[in-house]
DNA sequence: CTGTATCCTCTAAGATACTG
DNA sequence: CAGTATCTTAGAGGATACAG
């Protein structure tokens, strides 16, 4: 991408990261952490293998990426932030709130990824009442297992399985995350499939992040 | 630009900003408020004309931006902000703040802009002594002015000029802002051609946000 | 003055085949 | 698995002409 050659460090940023795919693919390497060319591949739908390899030159090139030998029994090459290039956490995650409003519709060519179950939780959602005593949710979506762990504060979120659920919700990727952003309510997300287990009363504990700066989630895109 | 087709606000919300020029363009609306097209070319050097039309009228499309007839006695188009488009603020000032680690090397080709001069402090700058008395900064930069008005913790900054400012900084615009900004220090800033007159401590009232522990890699998940 | 429309050129992106 | 090479197409950039 050319330069836009202004002296501001809004336009110098998208200078370095403005091109298509590149916040993408910071996001899988926040995602994921070190990981290799096709484990990228595979978190991005769609891209071509030129196209993420001239990406990653590039971001190699002006440091927010590094690439380094993997240890002896594999033989690769893995993939990592570099402490310039985690520091673009705070981006992704404003540009994630500002789109859940954009979350409510559904498109069924749309890719989902089960990581994004994981994700989701720690990024955009608060713990409501910090006193409390820690809850577990589990998360069941097409053979997805993630788990939410909610106390002192945080919200903390795995792939996997919890022993003792306080709440087990189970249903269509979208219909849990939905729910748990704030974007549809429960009575939408039932319909949509989502059946819970368990002490629902937990789900009040995960307030959504998203209606807090400029209040209302608005009407969506149309 | 394309859709990414993933079902996660990340990407959706690329869908919508993602394509170049765009987020600059919410940039000049948002310093500016409603404007002309003639102001916002003039504020993005270097787009066509068709360009900026185009990507106006996508804007427009999904709901960020509005027109308007600008009231009787101009009879013109003027373009803002809807709520959906304000909400960007975050998303821009995240992507600045990240921004300002680039700014510390000057490129000759570069344009600036004496309207940053004002909105730099506001957006990356807070006061470290909020329960001090207030102090006022006059700007002079190539011909541009600018106050920036430091008191309650808070930071705000306008055009023009202030009646009795307790310190006055002149000099190149990128010395002002680097110095202001914390990209670099007074000693640079003074070889740069800066000049101060009148209580220079006030400086330190105004801490860069830059360098906060928010920026710091905050569990990246491996 | 405020844009819109139409050229043209050139780079970026997408698709796919193929190699170390 | 980890890319490179090649081809095609879409979109950006720039110039200018033109309409309200």
């Amino acid at each position: 991408m050319r330069s836009y050659g202004q002296y501001c460090s809004i336009a110098r940023a998208l200078d370095l990261v403005g091109d298509r795919w590149t916040l993408l693919i910071v996001r899988e390497l926040l995602l994921r952490g070190s990981c290799r060319f096709t484990d990228l591949k595979a978190g991005l739908p769609g891209i071509a293998t030129n196209l993420l390899s001239a990406r990653l030159k590039e971001l190699e090139g002006v440091g927010l990426v590094g690439r380094e030998d993997a240890p002896p029994p594999v033989a690769t090459v893995l993939y990592t932030l570099t402490e310039d290039g985690l520091a673009l956490e705070p981006v992704l995650k404003a540009l994630g709130l500002w789109g859940l409003r954009l979350m409510d519709v559904e498109r069924p060519d749309e890719v989902f990824q089960a990581r994004w179950l994981a994700y989701a939780p720690t990024w955009f959602t608060t713990d409501a009442d910090p006193g409390a005593p820690p809850a577990v949710i589990q998360l069941l979506a097409s053979g997805e297992q993630a788990v939410i762990e909610i106390g002192g504060g945080e919200v903390r979120a795995r792939v996997g399985r919890a022993a003792d659920p306080d709440l087990i919700l189970e249903g269509p990727p979208r219909a849990i995350l939905g729910l748990l952003t704030g974007v549809i309510d429960l009575d939408l997300a039932t319909r949509m499939g989502l059946t819970g287990h368990g002490r629902r009363d937990v789900l009040a504990r995960l307030r959504p992040v998203a209606a807090d700066p400029a209040s209302a989630p608005s009407a969506a895109v149309r």
